[in-house]
DNA sequence: CCTTGACCTGGAGTGCGCTCCAGCTTTTAG
DNA sequence: CTAAAAGCTGGAGCGCACTCCAGGTCAAGG
């Protein structure tokens, strides 16, 4: 039906305000977007396509200047493609980095619950007889702190 | 030999400033560093371990609000530790999501780089005979174009 | 002893990415 | 026709996470 939408609903379609609809066009993340004949902003399809492209850029942590660059050379036409896919190409293997960072320092914090874990179960059931053994170690690191009433590095 | 470092050493050591460390301790991120008798503040390995947990806290997107909840708790001792991992373990899950999402979109972003590439290859040789006919839907897409000198999703 | 450089504190300033506001015009429902 | 809702513009304000600065103290080398 309607080829457009308003500034409302595209906030309402992409998650942002439309104040930040309106921040994106004012800092020409979005250029010119088509208006009514009062002036409202009417959002067509290609509009929404490339606001989505926008935010997927956004979601992967590409700073705002840089969406600006990669809009300015869209902008510019076919004929930066190549300088876009170079863009995007250096942005993706940022984002792979972070994402192998990310998944690292993971698996160390999962360590650490799993530390707290144990820990738990210790100070739980302190009686245990057997099993204690092997849990002496995270007591005997706490006897050596240094500062009174400053656990070591839980 | 020296059982601590400076501030400056701490601050090459985490690979933060030292205007940031003062600040974390400001904050309450990390709670009185032991200070020499002039002091200066004299970081022991207790304060380092501390710090690169912080830092992988930070690094996986913990705002400083929650580190600082955190630090408070640890700082009331081991009755805590279970709020703490419960703690950890909601935010271990929040980056996994992370984790998920950035390889959802990066991988979108891959696909466009790819479409990129057969942009570019069917725009470098445009007048190659069999393969033009694969190539015919991304110029087709640019043949819709609304407002001239826009192009569509690019 | 004196200089130089590291450190201290409290507070102001910065950059980013929005978000809100005032004051006005346009659209829309009744 | 009117009143309320939505939109517009230019500009100010905000929260976050630092970062810088002034003005003073401390420490180590010559």
């Amino acid at each position: 039906m309607k080829p457009y939408l308003s500034i409302q609903e595209a906030a309402a379609s992409t998650g942002l305000s439309p104040d930040t609809l309106r921040y994106y066009e004012r800092i020409g993340l979005i250029g010119a977007v088509p208006r009514g004949p009062g002036g409202q902003r009417r959002y067509v399809p290609d509009d929404m396509a490339w606001l989505a492209f926008l935010l997927r850029l956004r979601s992967t942590g590409m700073p705002v200047r840089q969406m600006q660059e990669f809009a300015e050379l869209r902008r510019q036409g076919e004929a930066t493609a190549g300088a876009r896919r170079e863009m995007l190409e250096r942005h993706l293997e940022g984002v792979r980095r972070n994402i192998r960072q990310l998944e690292e320092t993971a698996a160390v914090l999962a360590c650490k619950v799993e530390h707290y874990r144990q820990l738990e179960a210790s100070s739980i059931q302190p009686k245990a007889k057997g099993a204690s053994h092997g849990k002496v170690r995270s007591d005997a690191k706490r006897a050596l702190r240094q500062r009174p009433g400053k656990a070591a590095g839980d």
